[in-house]
DNA sequence: TGTCACATGTAAGACGTTACATGATTTT
DNA sequence: AAAATCATGTAACGTCTTACATGTGACA
């Protein structure tokens, strides 16, 4: 499973599950979600496993955190996982396969709405994407090049979500453009 | 459920599960898929909820086809998902994880061998799309801004399919040439 | 006669979401 | 006193993949 995988790599530092879930949304949002419910027992999986260990510490507040940590094995999992070559699978994207039945509605100024909120929401997403470079940059001078290894391929992964953000929303400006004037067209 | 109304969608004009699952491979594939074990159960469903009707029909080589229609209640159910607003859900990207952790290994070469093998997919993938945009091209001069909706839309979706997929490699590109550069700095 | 393309299905398991349950501590 | 945040979990359900089962007709 690739969700163990991305467990095992983030906690290279220790945290628990309710550390990783923030992690997910502050950083790794571009590229992979997860919810508690799924966190919570695929940690427990790996620690049967011996992938991890965990320890009962006191939180500042709130109850006790259970903090995990990788093991050798876990670390040795990890390596394995990394070695593997890229498979790439097919995204299923349902707002695209509402853009490709769009024409049933036979009303251009449906196709626009929907494009705009599209548009919008898309360039939402590159907008957070841009704050997390801005922190990155201003917290260290040697971004993005000079990095070292440890934040140089995330940052990898940040460009290949900014670039790809930026041409979906350059995607749907072009779109909103050419049923404007197919709708010009047809009136003259 | 989206394959459910991805289906319907398709169904448009009628036809078998056989059929549906060549369709997504010939066309839809850059942005849906599903597997024949999917497809069957969900149009039987479909039918049970009257969306669909079925008829048995002989097949000019094989066993008989189930050939599928929409019904009115179908046609209906179609219209309303697509006038719901478009949901942007986070894509999981396994091989884009792989990258964020790359560090791990230690070596820039097995790095460069990951993002060449990375290239060479997402490569294959443009290929395929620029192919399927030749024919669309060679069977009607109307392309692309000319098309009748009915292919307009499908276009779009196309537009982006190429779009993104050009991006990607152009960002494979991008990082292979950053990690030799930083590999001959580090060799000075 | 064997293999390929056509054609439809079921079953088991993996993966992911939504809802529910519980309780501590801090802030308003 | 109520709400928000911290913290961990279970249960039910929905979706997708992989494996298995069955059978027809064409062609080599």
């Amino acid at each position: 499973m690739a969700l163990e995988h991305v467990l095992l790599g983030m906690l290279r530092t220790p945290a628990s599950g309710y550390d990783l879930k923030a992690e997910f949304a502050a950083s790794i949002s571009h590229f992979w979600a997860a919810e508690l419910s799924q966190i919570y027992p695929t940690l427990q999986r790996l620690e049967k496993r011996g992938l991890l260990t965990s320890k009962s510490e006191p939180s500042g507040r709130g109850p006790r955190r259970k903090v995990y940590a990788l093991t050798r094995a876990g670390r040795a999992e990890l390596r394995a996982w990394l070695q593997q070559s890229p498979k790439v699978n097919v995204e299923r994207l349902e707002w695209l396969a509402q853009v490709w039945f769009m024409d049933e509605l036979e009303d251009p100024k449906r196709s626009l709405a929907f494009l705009g909120a599209l548009r919008s929401e898309l360039a939402f997403e590159v907008a957070a994407l841009e704050k997390i470079e801005q922190q990155w940059r201003a917290e260290d001078p040697r971004y993005p090049d000079q990095l070292p290894d440890h934040e140089f391929y995330p940052q990898l992964t940040l460009a290949l979500g900014l670039k790809k953000g930026r041409a979906r929303v350059e995607w749907a400006d072009e779109c909103i453009a050419r049923i404007k004037t197919r709708v010009r067209r047809r009136q003259k």
